[in-house]
DNA sequence: GTGCGTGCCCTACC
DNA sequence: ACCGGTAGGGCACGCAC
């Protein structure tokens, strides 16, 4: 179906196939335009180009008669806006029925000239009749994806005409390096839609350097498919034929620009790139006085400021691999950092190559630059196996929240919902409400805490035949079962409405109410969660990586609304909402607790969505009827499910006050399968030697049913420590740094180990892994930060630290549940570390 | 000088 | 600035005795 796709031959009008990727816009004579890059089913790379028109909202107040809205029509097309260098007007105006947070409004859609003018146009607007100016602050490309339906990755119908390179839109469309540029003139989508094998490149760079741009870049790795290349300016022999020697640096810039220029792909992708690789790549061009033109217009990539920069590049989508992995798969993975190497040995079953990069280029001896090189190589090979494997996430969060790559690789997950949001508010007729302004924020920021979710103490002890029932999406099937939202949230009460539990807000006990008639949120969400189920389905009936990714993100977008509806940054922000949720689901929290008892059950433990109780003697079929019968009670859509059975689980108390310890268990289901919660085995901030050693214990014991074995075992771990027969890799503590030291007001071990690392010469950045251990050291200190050396430091570990501050605590209350004491475990008569 | 409460800090659960 | 409330627990520190 595609039309004979060339440049040139201006005007001529082409039909073919499309699938949009990267998104852009630019002005030409004062005017927006949007530039569309994607492929066809040929594999071409097509531009297409399209108008686009930016208006805004004005939204009338109730009374407002249409005379009076005729005359403020007028009145806004008369306006006229002079600055320096040009004349803002108002193209056209229309009047429309709208909805505005679900209240039927007439409103005046304002078209202006250039997208650039909503902002200082809406501020013109200060007529009494106005009530609110909406719109404005849309992302240029979010409402032409919403206006035109052009959605990312999804393949359409393209009629349009050949862009005259010569006289149409400067140079731009001139210099772009694409098989063609079309201006749109009809977009229609396909039925049997083929999906996107998007062309990949994956890269790294290694430098002399941390720091942004300070030192060399020494290489340049290039992954793609049948493709394989490391860039190197340094003059060293190599066997490897991947290996290609540059003159210099700049040469290496150079070739590798050309390098991704021929390979041609959708995406270019690193890990941590935004904040290291593409950064740096563009200040070493500049440094070598060349440009970095990676853009299929030839421009360098730019940096947009955020949290952290996003590094873009035009016409190709830069992907830093880790910021969409931190946000919508980190809950998965047992990994404790999300660095390259872990990341990859759990979902590859590969990691990164061994080579200590630590040392400046000119120490690294002649014959270890092909190791180096190899090392290289294989983090672009991760990187684009990687890729590949998250490539049906990135696709389905990109079809599903409509926004394209760029930003679903990088959003955060209030963002991906709100985009979600945003681009489901036209089949509700409804103006979109703006985005909080800096006062609104820290007003939002200030305001107290609402009161949270229940937690049940538990009783410690071992149980055995326990059952565990939770709330499917409890928070979100409360928010669609009572209406809630900002836009129902009614000022008194009424007859007839949804009345929440007392809640208690900046100090203020009251109620809230939410009108019956049905809210567009509640209504998106209810749509949103019953779409969560279907793909669930879906998934279970056909698992493969597509429905997999499909029904993880449909999760991920359903447990975000509550969180969304409390976050200070969002369009839909209401914190009465949010605390009309948290007493609801504490309500059905205790109700459901005191119904399961009721039931003649002993509930042992229940935290937010979750109810834990030991079966008594009924039968499976007994708890399941119950479930039902439960289940016949519940309002809406809110719904008990059933977790598991399992055969046994313990309890215990906590160290301080002897009480039964909250977010801390252990289960086993029938299949011997371990759930383990909150225990040290599961914190990484405890050593290795302390977390397996918990594991196994609680292993032995709940499959068992018994302490015996798991002493006998413990025994025997306490003897190889003090035999100093132990590995320094498990003794060694891992605390992450949440803040540069200097700000840092309590001087704990891990701020002291990273003191050290900085005195080695170690970089030592936020967010970073802290490893150190506990030594024996001379003198009588008692601080244990006195004690603490850097891994490859000498020293022995400290016996007595490592017994009595990481072995016995995280035993200890496990085998007290037994009537176990420290005493007994470490021999009764000796008041310090006794022998066995 | 010890011992305990408190604040800081980190990380988990949901 | 990028979901937030609930919770456990280690370490340092300062006050009470």
């Amino acid at each position: 179906m595609v039309g004979n796709i060339k440049k040139g031959d201006a005007k001529e009008i082409i039909e073919t196939d499309f699938i949009p990727v990267d998104y852009s816009h630019f002005d030409w004579q004062e005017e927006n335009y949007v530039r569309i890059i994607g492929r066809n089913s040929d594999g071409k790379r097509i531009c297409l180009i399209d108008k686009f028109e930016p208006y805004f909202w004005a939204i009338f107040k109730k009374e407002t008669s249409e005379k009076k809205i005729k005359e403020i029509q007028k009145n806004i097309e008369n306006i006229k806006i002079e600055s320096e260098n040009r004349t803002t007007e108002i193209k056209k105006t229309e009047v429309h029925d709208k909805h505005f947070l679900g209240q039927k409004v007439k409103a005046i859609k304002i078209f202006i000239t250039n997208y650039k003018d909503a902002h200082p146009v809406a501020d013109k607007l200060d007529f009494p009749e106005i009530e609110a100016r909406r719109e404005y602050d849309i992302p240029l490309i979010t409402r032409y994806i919403i206006d035109k339906k052009l959605l990312p990755l999804h393949q359409y119908k393209i009629i349009g005409r050949n862009v005259d390179l010569d006289f149409e839109f400067g140079s731009l469309a001139r210099v772009l390096e694409v098989d063609s540029c079309l201006f749109i003139q009809k977009i229609s989508s396909i039925k049997e839609s083929e999906e996107l094998s998007p062309k990949i490149v994956a890269y790294d760079i290694e430098a002399d350097e941390l720091e942004i741009g300070k030192g060399d870049i020494t290489m340049i790795s290039l992954v793609s498919k049948n493709f394989k290349k490391v860039l190197t300016w340094k003059k060293t022999k190599s066997r490897q034929d991947y290996v290609e020697l540059c003159k210099d640096e700049e040469d290496m810039l150079k070739k590798f620009v050309s390098y991704v220029k021929k390979l041609n792909p959708d995406m270019l992708v690193g890990y941590f790139s935004d904040g290291f690789d593409l950064p740096y790549l563009r200040e070493r061009a500049e440094k070598n006085k060349i440009k970095l033109s990676l853009g299929l217009d030839k421009s360098q990539p730019t940096f947009m400021r955020g949290r952290v920069p996003s590094g873009r590049i035009s016409g190709i989508v830069h992907i830093d691999l880790f910021r969409f992995i931190e946000t919508v798969y980190s809950q998965y993975l047992q990994s404790e950092t999300l660095g390259l190497n872990e990341v990859a040995l759990e979902i590859l079953g590969e990691g990164k190559k061994d080579f200590d990069k630590t040392r400046k280029s000119n120490k690294i001896r002649e014959d270890e630059w092909e190791d180096y090189f190899e090392y290289n190589l294989q983090d672009s090979i991760l990187t684009y196996k990687l890729a590949e494997k998250f490539w049906p996430d990135m696709q389905e969060f990109c079809k599903i929240i409509q926004e394209p790559l760029f930003e679903i690789t990088r959003d955060s997950m209030s963002q991906l919902l709100e985009n979600y949001i945003l681009h489901r508010l036209d089949s509700y007729d409804e103006i979109t409400d703006k985005r909080p302004l800096h006062d609104e924020i820290s007003t939002r920021r200030q305001r107290k805490k609402v009161e949270g979710a229940f937690v049940l103490e538990p009783k410690a002890g071992l149980y055995e035949n326990i059952a565990m029932f939770d709330f499917s999406s409890m928070h979100t099937s409360i928010i669609v079962s009572f209406n809630i939202s900002k836009a129902t949230l009614l000022e008194k009460p009424e007859k007839n409405v949804h009345e929440s539990p007392e809640v208690e807000l900046n100090g203020k006990k009251s109620k809230f109410y939410f009108s019956k008639e049905l809210g567009f949120l509640p209504d998106m969400f209810k749509r949103l969660v019953e779409k969560r189920k279907d793909c669930k389905k879906e998934y279970k009936e056909n698992p493969n990586p597509v429905t997999k990714a499909r029904s993880n993100a449909f999760k991920l977008l359903s447990a975000a609304v509550h969180g969304y509806i409390g976050f200070f940054g969002a369009r839909y922000y209401s914190i009465e909402s949010s605390a009309s949720i948290l007493a609801f689901v504490r309500q059905f929290n205790k109700e459901t607790i005191e119904k399961v008892k009721k039931a003649g059950h002993n509930v042992i433990y229940s935290d937010t969505d979750s109810v834990a109780f030991t079966m008594e003697g009924k039968t499976k079929q007994q708890v399941l009827d119950l479930l039902k019968k439960l289940n016949s009670e519940l309002p809406g859509m809110m719904e008990l499910e059933l977790e598991d059975f399992y055969k046994r689980g313990i309890w215990v108390t906590t160290r301080a006050g002897g009480f039964g310890a909250k977010k801390k268990y252990a289960l086993i289901d029938e299949k011997g399968k371990l759930k383990i919660r909150g225990f040290e085995t599961v914190r990484r901030d405890w050593c290795k030697l302390a977390r397996d050693l918990q594991n196994i214990i609680l292993q032995k014991i709940l499959k068992e049913g018994n302490e015996i074995s798991a002493l006998e075992y413990l025994k025997e771990i306490i003897k190889k420590l003090k035999e100093r027969k132990v590995d320094k890799e498990d003794i060694l503590i891992r605390t992450q740094l949440k803040k540069p030291i200097s700000e840092y007001l309590s001087i704990t071990p891990h701020v002291i180990a990273a003191k050290k690392m900085e005195e080695q010469g170690i970089p030592v950045d936020v967010g970073m892994l802290v490893k150190f251990f506990i030594a024996e050291t001379k003198g009588n200190t008692k601080l244990v930060r006195e004690k603490v050396k850097l891994p490859d430091e000498k020293g022995e570990y400290n016996l007595e630290y490592y017994l009595g501050h990481q072995i016995i605590p995280a035993v200890e209350n496990i085998f007290e549940v037994f009537g176990i004491t420290k005493e007994d475990i470490l021999g009764k008569k000796q008041k310090s570390l006794g022998d066995f």
